[in-house]
DNA sequence: TTGACACTACGAAGGACTTCGTATATTGTC
DNA sequence: GACAATATACGAAGTCCTTCGTAGTGTCAA
């Protein structure tokens, strides 16, 4: 969420996280606490209500994931999850083609 | 490990954990008696070693663990992940080539 | 200045997971 | 039949996560 909305204060927070699964704003704060503490969110305490952002860049995180993904469930190849996603959920002819641009990239001398 | 080594009694599957990670006895036996519990893990009782089984396909499992990722982190996006996937992890020049040709399947019509 | 409001801090309760020790039951052998 | 080895069952302790109520403090307007 904070990804998509920039930095933003608890009660932001909440009023996102509210609309798409009802919480209680001292729930979100607390969230936002340990995330806090844990590094995945920066805190900004210069205002009276502090200022939360995303520790690290989207893309980041995203990798992290998968690699996590990637070890844990197919014993580290990259190739077997990507055909996994592709087997598992639909794609638009748009991004196949986007995916192949990407293949065609890598051949190209890329990695 | 179960899909790997096919059904197992605790012994045999404490021996694979433990040479991963020291683990003891019990501990193994308490965490397939909660995963027989929760249905993820079937179990042959009629010998006195019970022997456990994965209940589900691991491509059955693998695509539950994708599906949810892209759900949790990619806006629902099979095709976000697998380029981040490409882009994070890397893929030998045959891995690339198949997912070419799982490309081109789609293409043809499939799906 | 005071009262209403807004915000953070603190801590507790409930649940799930992990780890493992102890108790109990079964099996095979001498 | 008894003992050693091997199994499972049970439950407890520690940790983490989620949720939220309550208390305390700062802020602004009338």
């Amino acid at each position: 969420m904070l990804w998509e909305q920039g930095p933003s204060t608890v009660r932001r927070v909440h009023e996102v996280l509210d609309a798409r699964k009802p919480t209680g704003y001292t729930t979100v704060l607390k969230l936002l606490q340990i995330m806090s503490e844990k590094g995945l969110v920066a805190r900004e305490e210069s205002a009276r209500a502090h200022v939360y952002r995303a520790a690290a860049a989207r893309e980041e995180t995203q990798g992290q994931l998968v690699s996590d993904l990637v070890d844990r469930a197919f014993g580290g190849s990259a190739a077997e999850l990507v055909m996994r996603a592709l087997s598992t959920r639909p794609a638009s002819q748009e991004e196949l083609d986007e995916i192949r641009r990407m293949l065609d990239s890598y051949r190209g001398g890329a990695v």
